[in-house]
DNA sequence: CGATAAGTGAAATGTGCGTTCCAGTTGATT
DNA sequence: AATCAACTGGAACGCACATTTCACTTATCG
């Protein structure tokens, strides 16, 4: 496929594109922050107008910044995957998963009423892949069998949502839900 | 304490406010609604300013509402303490705990950014009870005490959250939280 | 350079929502 | 029935945002 021509693009707005993405990931990350585009233009010394423009919209410019906060997190899922068992796999994610929505607490908060495609793709990737963890593992004997997997792949994403949620968001809490979610999830009766 | 008599209420004053009222309490239940003040007004026939004036604002309308729905929660949760051992009123509780969010989907979605001093103070409330079930629960041994008390509450609490927020909520959902959340909470080698 | 299209941001526009106004209506009291 | 204060709801207002406009600026290229 040919990169279509389009017109020409200058410099700076490029650099400025640039500039937009990475205060709206900042924001993403503080907790109390409000996420408006005067807010995102602010922090990086431009106009409003130049920020939206910059992407076609608001939705698109936290599409792209959420994105780009997911993308290492999904490849992440499928490395391990791919490395190790998928009990280990299972056990490593989930503190990953866990430590990054403690760091990135805005991430699911605002974002409601919002039309992120990538995003939506980007979690559908992370719910596939956490279900191959948790269906390896299920197969390996150190998770119950007695829960529909997708049930517990849902458990596994709102809990991971929850310690997001929490205020405030500790690494204290989120070690906390792993190890009721990991003693959990055990079969009843194993070690 | 007099009551103070203020100016006369009309009979059709204080019945609106209840028909407010009634309205606001089932749209805290339906998944999608919008819980806009002209939504809860066209409910029940009445205009905006109606419902707004009978509350004195659009928060004390689900202040009181919100309220209504946990106060029979937080005598319950008080009640089971009385009647029985923490570790049975903890599982008794949380069952119908996940009950009542499973049913009132919406009410802790859309309350972000809303004042609720009666809620507030009635979560509070609930939180204690919840607090004193563990407590006691530790004591009997069947709860882990390698968990700081306090983060376990916190850690019920976002659980109970979470299966609000599933989608859609079901019963089923919120059996396997149960199961997964007290296996979890088991001491690590007890039955 | 000089020409010109791309880019910029303050201000204008549009939208959704809670709240307030006010002219008309209605329940209560005598 | 008559009076009057309480009540009502459509319209106006205020506010917070996203988006668009447009006169001005600037990077880019011959």
């Amino acid at each position: 496929m040919s990169t279509p021509t389009g017109p020409r693009r200058r410099a700076d707005a490029v650099r400025n594109r640039q500039l937009a993405l990475e205060a709206a990931t900042a924001l993403l990350s503080e907790p109390g922050a409000s996420l408006t585009v005067e807010a995102i233009a602010k922090r990086v010394g431009l106009g409003a107008a130049t920020v939206v423009r910059a992407f076609g919209g608001k939705d698109a410019l936290l599409d792209a910044a959420v994105s780009g906060l997911l993308e290492p997190l999904v490849r992440r899922a499928r490395d391990l995957l791919a490395e190790t068992t998928p009990t280990r796999a299972l056990h490593v994610f989930l503190r990953e998963l866990l430590a990054f929505q403690t760091a990135h607490h805005g991430v699911n908060d605002q974002l409601g009423g919002l039309d992120l495609p990538a995003t939506t793709a980007l979690r559908a990737d992370l719910v596939r892949a956490v279900e191959e963890m948790i269906d390896g593992a299920r197969r390996e004997g150190t998770v119950r069998t007695d829960l529909d997997p997708g049930v517990t792949t849902t458990l596994i994403g709102q809990t991971a949502l929850a310690v997001a949620r929490a205020q405030p968001p500790s690494q204290e809490l989120a070690d906390a839900y792993l190890t009721v979610l990991l003693d959990g999830l055990r079969p009843p009766s194993a070690p």
